[in-house]
DNA sequence: CTGAGGCTTCGGGGCTGGCCGAAACAGGCG
DNA sequence: CGCCTGTTTCGGCCAGCCCCGAAGCCTCAG
């Protein structure tokens, strides 16, 4: 029995998946939240993720009287965006995605930015001379050292994660975007400075993806620090 | 109705999940060998292949009355492997492959090197001034476009192929290995040098996956060539 | 032209597995 | 202490689909 058979066919199940998309973003959903989203009852659902957490796609975090389930790690994100990547030519003929174009210019993906602004980060960093190639993913320059210190980024924080800087292939760009604990805590700044705002979801979206945008001080920061056209 | 799950199921039967993997070093097989491979009848396999076709995971090439099927892609390629890695973990308490060890060393992943050897290569032309970050992958640095063409690999046919150079995850070294025209082409040369030799699989072997050795030549050219310690 | 081999389509059998309702368990709250 | 809510377990129903056998089509060999 081929255990990339079992792994794919845990994803294969349409209730599955659709609990695996919504957690994309990387955010924690209680076990109601994830029946509601796949539009099935609550023992469905339990049974579901129980599945899940098994195979180690999910880890779970009891509190209280609720249980809170969010993707088992990285891998397991890069694994469904690159499985949505040979997902969307299909379905590229109707409407991609139920709020297509929003999606593109900026969201979360597990930790880190994802979409066109992520895309265009990674092109600045590793086209500008902040990171360069290293095994297994990326290194900071002296120069991408000095700049990311002087940003207030937390490099400490970044090395302390499992994989400092790596490639994520975004599914929606089809080009690969910052990962790792760098990507981290790169977007984490980003929030913080106010350069990138959520956007709250509209009522009418099941998933709670997490949108982003750039604020005008934002562009502006963006286009001065990192030479972001967008 | 996600798409993910749509092409996440196709994966997740274990008789399609076979084929699949037989596929994945890039030979194109006929339907009846993959009906054995998997295990099962000829029409089950019809109807199994029809439908990877149909969802662009495999490509056909019928030639008289055999009909040859191949992967759809290096994403889909890509995409088999990254579900290796997720599932390694959960096997690696049983000997992990059939083959284990042997694979590690060396072996083709779709056309081009994977295995140790094609993560230490990886590491050389990406650390020693060989390849530079470009959009969307690597691009040749001048010190490597020179020695590129020096040894002998074919440039224009690499930068023919959909993707010049770009990172495809190793499933048992779980670092990438260079893939697009250009690992296609290195891996040509060094097979058309005998610098990398194929083992043909045993008799014992269903799958016939291409595991490659270095010949001992081979060991002090990558050595003199690439600076490989292997 | 005829036979053989590879592949596909069709029809039917069997079984896995996903869903729901009912009931039980557990934690928070008045 | 009792109620409410969130979650799990159990039993049973049903659909989907995976498989095989039989039959037909196409290609190649002699």
């Amino acid at each position: 029995m081929s255990s990339l058979a079992a792994i794919a066919a845990l994803i294969g199940d349409p209730s599955r998946a659709a609990m695996l998309q919504a957690l994309l973003p990387g955010e924690a959903l209680t076990a109601g939240e994830l029946a509601r989203v796949a539009g099935i009852g609550a023992p469905a659902a339990s049974s579901h993720l129980k599945a899940l957490v098994e195979a180690g796609l999910l880890r779970v975090h009891a509190q209280g009287r609720h249980r809170y389930f969010a993707l088992g790690g990285e891998e397991v994100a890069a694994a469904l965006e690159t499985l949505l990547c040979l997902a969307r030519p299909a379905v590229s003929v109707r409407p991609p995605w139920p709020h297509g174009e929003a999606f593109r210019t900026g969201r979360l993906c597990w930790h880190h930015l994802a979409g066109r602004l992520g895309v265009a980060l990674h092109v600045r960093l590793t086209g500008d001379g902040w990171l360069e190639p290293a095994p297994g993913g990326w290194a900071t320059t002296p120069r991408g050292e000095a700049r990311f210190t002087e940003l207030g980024v937390d490099l400490a924080a970044a090395r302390a994660a499992p994989r400092f800087a790596c490639d994520c292939m975004d599914w929606s760009e089809r080009r690969p975007h910052l990962s790792g604990g760098l990507g981290r805590e790169i977007t984490a700044l980003l929030l913080r400075r106010r350069w990138l705002n959520r956007i709250e979801p509209r009522s009418d979206e099941a998933l709670r993806r997490r949108r982003l945008e750039c604020t005008p001080e934002g562009r502006r920061a963006l286009a001065a620090e990192f030479g972001l056209a967008a």
